[in-house]
DNA sequence: ACTGGATCCTGACAGC
DNA sequence: TGCTGTCAGGATCCAG
């Protein structure tokens, strides 16, 4: 679920309670997230302030006094949520970290793909992967041409390879290449600029209109406050099959790209 | 080096 | 109602 305009959403909506505040207490009750809470986990964050909250792809990043980082990935079913003191545990809260004015950050993930570290600054690139972020200035048409050359994979599968672009995934892919007027099945090489101009620029036009309508819920996700975003109201195309194209009423077709389900308008996108 | 499929896990939903 | 099968926003590992 949470794609780059989610957890933009998290971290912003984290942010005001967060940053200098000081951590005084972190319980992991499940340890079996991704890759493993790590046992030094708790103790590298307990005590230390914490100084601004940003994001990397799809992690949030935490900057702590000490210059590590706190990062967080939600997976699939990933709530990090802002609670009162006197919050009852809830099945699947398996990290609850105790602020020093009283109130809880908990990390709830029934699918547990999600994954919690603290790391050396240094290691960020490595951790998170190198790819571009599409709200960065480095993602322009000729960077996004350069990656598509010698690659026969689909743009769908490139644009949510995390190595080459980080933090679009399987709805946004959707909606930007609909916005793009190109077809997700088309093999990345056989792009011209032009189309990766518009892709660029369909991907500037969605995540800012996702993140202003505080992301997409479609079941799961909640912001940092725990509200539903409301974006999924203005997909076109993504879980729209038979449904008519915004643009000219053929009905949306569905197909598996890459184990992914793909939403297109066969008319509009080519 | 690349590419696509299987895999991790729980919960929601459809169909019988 | 209750069972079984399918599918889900992600990332990683492995075989070809």
């Amino acid at each position: 679920m949470p794609e780059l305009p989610e957890v933009e959403t998290v971290a912003r909506t984290l942010a005001p309670a967060l940053v200098g505040r000081r951590v005084v207490a972190v319980r992991v009750r499940e340890r079996r997230l991704r890759g493993g809470v790590a046992r030094s986990f708790a103790a590298r964050l307990e005590g230390r302030r914490l100084e601004a909250v940003t994001r990397r792809g799809k992690y949030m990043v935490v900057g702590l006094d000490d210059g590590r980082l706190w990062l967080v990935h939600l997976g699939m079913t990933g709530q990090l949520t802002l609670a009162p003191s006197d919050r009852t545990a809830r099945r699947h809260d398996h990290v609850v970290i105790e602020l020093d004015d009283g109130r809880l950050v908990t990390y709830n993930d029934p699918r547990r793909f999600g994954r919690m570290a603290v790391i050396d600054a240094t290691a960020l690139a490595a951790e998170t992967g190198a790819g571009v972020d599409p709200l960065d200035d480095a993602f322009t048409p000729e960077t996004l041409f350069a990656l598509t050359r010698a690659r026969r994979t689909p743009i769908k599968a490139l644009l949510m390879d995390q190595r080459r672009v980080a933090g679009l995934g399987n709805i946004y892919t959707n909606e930007i290449l609909f916005r793009a007027g190109v077809r997700p099945g088309r093999r990345a090489a056989r792009l011209a600029r032009e189309e990766c101009r518009r892709i660029v620029a369909a991907s500037h036009l969605v995540l800012a209109e996702a993140i202003r309508r505080g992301g997409s819920s479609i079941s799961d996700y909640r912001d940092g406050l725990g509200r539903e975003g409301w974006f999924q109201l203005d997909h076109c195309v993504y879980d729209r099959a038979g449904e008519p194209c915004p643009g000219c009423r053929t009905p949306i077709r569905a197909r598996v790209l890459v184990g992914r389900s793909t939403f297109y308008c066969p008319r509009c996108q080519r």
